[in-house]
DNA sequence: GTAATACATGTAACCGGTTACACATTGGGG
DNA sequence: CCCCAATGTGTAACCGGTTACATGTATTAC
């Protein structure tokens, strides 16, 4: 391995000065920082953030930590941060947290051991004593905590958007799908549904999912029209949910959206792929993630940020499972 | 920050001696061990793995290079190797390549610069000095390099199968969609599916894809049936694609299977649940994610290892996009 | 012409661990 | 009873950078 004193010894200098040359600090002869930059160039020369990190007591890394990337919604967030950290010269640590506690905390401890300048995390434990006892700056991503920095999207509104739209767009029937009770966002975008419906005096069946995972997703969809058969709209929870929905409606020989309207949450890239493609309530999942990568950005360089909360909107995004509007 | 100087003062004794308990190296009196066990507790004490790392000159981060984890396909892989590397203690430093190779580089770079133990990358480019001059291991994951370790699926085989289903079912109009050029796998199932094509003495079209986004698939599949209309089977090159011909099949009153039988591959994890659900050619993504990191992690801790490629299997996934066999 | 300041560079301490080595002390074998 | 091996612990060097401080020279100000 190269190092410093490699480079010190071929531009006949000291390591201190091409410390100073590497970091442009300090003066340092024109001809001087010359020969230094030859002799790196030559010798093909890299700092080894190791040491830096060590002298430093902070590193170009940053935690991140996701529910599971295998959700289609995460891994957008993610690229949102890393396009957005990489221009920044920060690296990613990753891992995801399963939703469950003890595997966050050992991520965390983990990050902070390796010396993390910041973290970004997606989770259900935002009041937990470890963030607020964390010496580093965290965002909380698609989750919120009083008065933390975070970036999330308008999940309430989105609730009230797909309810108004599936009601403007004549389903009466309507079965709206709970998502996991644990889940902040899931929860929003019930109330913002259930609201609305109310408001309205709609009345409407729920059924509860307890997980956003791919496998159970089919279930839920049978289970919707085991209870309800009849009904003629769905508020998915996500839009995982919505396209087992969407193919069980087709399983069972019914039209959408003639006989039945779905409304999905997210728009993950595969959902204008459907057929019929899914209409939905689409968070800005990149955005969130280069918004989220950019405070923390902020939050480390300087000390003073004004805006620690950022909201998103949320848009609906009118494809072929729901009806033109009457 | 605590420090194993703390955790020594307080337990009075040196900070070779936590070091020996931390580490479970050398001689420790046991009454000793339980004097320096019971102040870390009591401190909550972690070392400082940077700290480690600078000295051994090795760290528990390995490193993670992928095309792209907004492609279905690879949070499979990641999870695969994120789990099984979380149970030997390693964690991940992860980067998106976008196939760039600049991009590529770079990543590899900071994986060095941070001491990284080992790399696990699925990577175009796997011949490139970069990699043979690398000290630590490297695991190729989903592309092969002569006989560097790696791990993939029977790109070829699964083409063979592909088209053999394809043909068994009835389609005898067969489009064949090309995978982006520069991506070895995706020339593989090509190759594997003309292949058998053309020992059946079976004529058949090609579309060319360029690249596996979401965003040009749907232009793949409308190409396609632009270009050839009268098409019953289409063997796509991975299931967005197969998605996105669904959808304009959908689009253009063809009945699938009855009209066009489509075969997709990877099997990710909503091909499942796709109106009508699709047949694929299974990748064993999350074991191929799994093997890579068992992989690794022998070379790591053992210099030895006698099967360093490792080639799972492919399976034909039937589902409701082909006919039943004749 | 002299003091103050800017420029240039090197020496060594430091970051927080690990470990080679030195220095006990203890115990068993002969 | 003596010697050597096993046990137990501390001191200090080391990993590869950064930077405070010291030192020295060249300018500039007055």
């Amino acid at each position: 391995m190269m190092t410093i004193k490699d480079v010190a010894k071929k531009a006949g200098v000291s390591v201190a000065t091409v410390s100073r040359v590497i970091n442009e600090s300090g003066y340092v002869n024109i001809d001087t920082r010359k020969k230094v930059e030859a002799a790196i160039k030559e010798m093909n020369y890299t700092p080894n953030e190791v040491a830096r990190s060590l002298y430093k007591r902070k590193s170009k890394l940053i935690g991140l930590l996701l529910p599971d990337i295998t959700n289609p919604f995460f891994p957008q967030l993610a690229r949102g941060i890393e396009d957005r950290m990489q221009e920044h010269g920060y690296r990613i640590i990753f891992g995801n947290s399963d939703e469950n506690e003890e595997k966050e905390l050992d991520y965390i401890q983990t990050f902070i051991q390796n010396n993390v300048i910041g973290m970004i995390s997606s989770t259900n434990f935002p009041e937990k004593d470890i963030y607020s006892n964390l010496k580093i700056p965290v965002v909380f991503l698609d989750r919120t905590s009083n008065d933390s920095p975070s970036v999330y999207a308008d999940g309430r509104k989105g609730g009230r958007i797909a309810a108004q739209e599936i009601i403007a767009r004549g389903s009466s029937k309507i079965t709206v799908m709970q998502g996991p009770a644990h889940i902040k966002p899931a929860q929003d975008r019930f109330q913002g549904a259930i609201e609305v419906l109310d408001e309205m005096g709609i009345t409407y069946h729920v059924i509860q999912t307890s997980s956003f995972s791919h496998t159970e997703a089919e279930q839920w969809a049978v289970e919707l029209f085991d209870k309800y058969i009849d009904t003629d709209g769905v508020i998915a929870s996500n839009d995982i949910v919505a396209t087992a929905v969407i193919h069980e409606a087709h399983r069972l020989g019914k039209r959408v959206p003639q006989d039945l309207q779905i409304i999905g949450f997210d728009d993950i890239p595969l959902s204008s792929l459907l057929s019929p493609s899914l209409s939905t309530i689409r968070q800005p999942a990149h955005d969130m993630g280069r918004e989220a990568a950019g405070l923390l950005i902020k939050l480390i360089e300087q000390d003073k940020v004004e805006d620690k909360i950022i909201q998103l909107p949320v848009s609906f995004v009118e494809r072929e499972t729901t009806r033109s509007i009457e």
